[in-house]
DNA sequence: AAGTTGTACTCAACGTGTTGAGTATAGTAG
DNA sequence: CTACTATACTCAACACGTTGAGTACAACTT
């Protein structure tokens, strides 16, 4: 899977850490790409044996040892020959669309209250994407290549987010005409 | 994982063998939730052996038999007590963004052309799901509780194709904007 | 002095999803 | 009459993601 690249992508801003790696797949990044520390150790040691990343023990006083880990020249390769190959949408596995099917079985009332649940969880999704936004809105004509390329990244957070939004008032609004009849 | 509830919230609506489902999963059904043939045996033969569903075998003159599975009322019970439990969104992983955010180490063009074949996917999944919204939209009004929750879901499935459609776009654009520099 | 939090990491086990091959029968198309 | 397609299913192996426990050290809190 894509573990793999989200890795090396990341590492193409900075090194860092395997801690560090997680930290931000659970973190500000949680939302476009979600890791547990395991996998990103587990794969960090594959990246390391293939050589796509080379680590290097960074002692520090009073600290524990930090393994800094870079992308080497081979893993960048590998990422632009991946980049250049086609790659198909994620698919949906969206459990709340299962019980909008299955939805006839409950009350509206239960499937309100998990779409009222939902909402707010979009809505903290989205404060989160345009928060990482504002980062890019002065000056968002002159910013460099990559630093346009990432806001776009973030732009489809923040529609995502919006969309599901949307969605969620125009079925909250349906599920309140089938509860008043 | 949530296959369990996909495929007893597709019985009830009928009965259906585990090849009739597959099919679903990878045709009409398949932008909402993708399964393969294999994955739907190993569950189903997982839900007979709890009680969730009953299989019967249909012997058809002239046909291999063909085994019938049906939910069962302890299949029903243990569906609403899941849609009752609260969930999370599904988490996303796509791939596109990752190509954005490490987008630099390539050319524009190739970016675009990535952009434009995902274009023309979501647009041929928005293209199936307002092909099935269709069969909804006449007295939209009128409809049984049951069909104005999976018309929702449908709902779901078109916003989400268009929002990408916006997104691809405006990522279109921006890219353009990089390859004219 | 003891407990909690943050950093930094390892190991084991399991469940879900993917890939690919294999079996069998009947109808259709070239 | 052979090949292909559709129906209907099984088995094996692996990759990826999740859960949970465990180690270690330093800093800060109570």
């Amino acid at each position: 899977m894509a573990l793999t690249q989200a890795i090396l992508a990341l590492l193409i801003k900075k090194p860092a850490s395997g801690y560090e790696l997680a930290k931000q797949f659970n973190a500000d990044f949680v939302h476009l790409w979600k890791a547990s520390q395991q996998q990103v150790y587990r794969e960090l040691a594959k990246l390391e044996q293939q050589g796509f990343v080379s680590c290097e023990i960074v002692p520090r006083d009073g600290f524990l040892d930090k393994k800094l880990c870079s992308i080497t020249d081979t893993g960048k390769k590998y990422l632009i020959e991946w980049i250049n190959k086609p790659s198909q949408p994620a698919i949906l596995r969206e459990d709340l669309i299962l019980k909008m099917l299955a939805g006839e079985l409950v009350q509206p009332r239960v499937l309100r209250e998990e779409l009222e649940r939902h909402r707010r969880l979009h809505l903290d999704a989205l404060a989160k994407f345009q928060e990482m936004e504002k980062n890019y809105l002065n000056n968002c004509e002159n910013l460099p290549p990559g630093a346009k390329l990432r806001y776009l990244a973030i732009r489809r957070g923040v529609s995502y987010e919006q969309d599901w939004l949307n969605w969620c008032d125009e079925a909250l609004n349906a599920i309140e005409n089938l509860e008043n009849k």
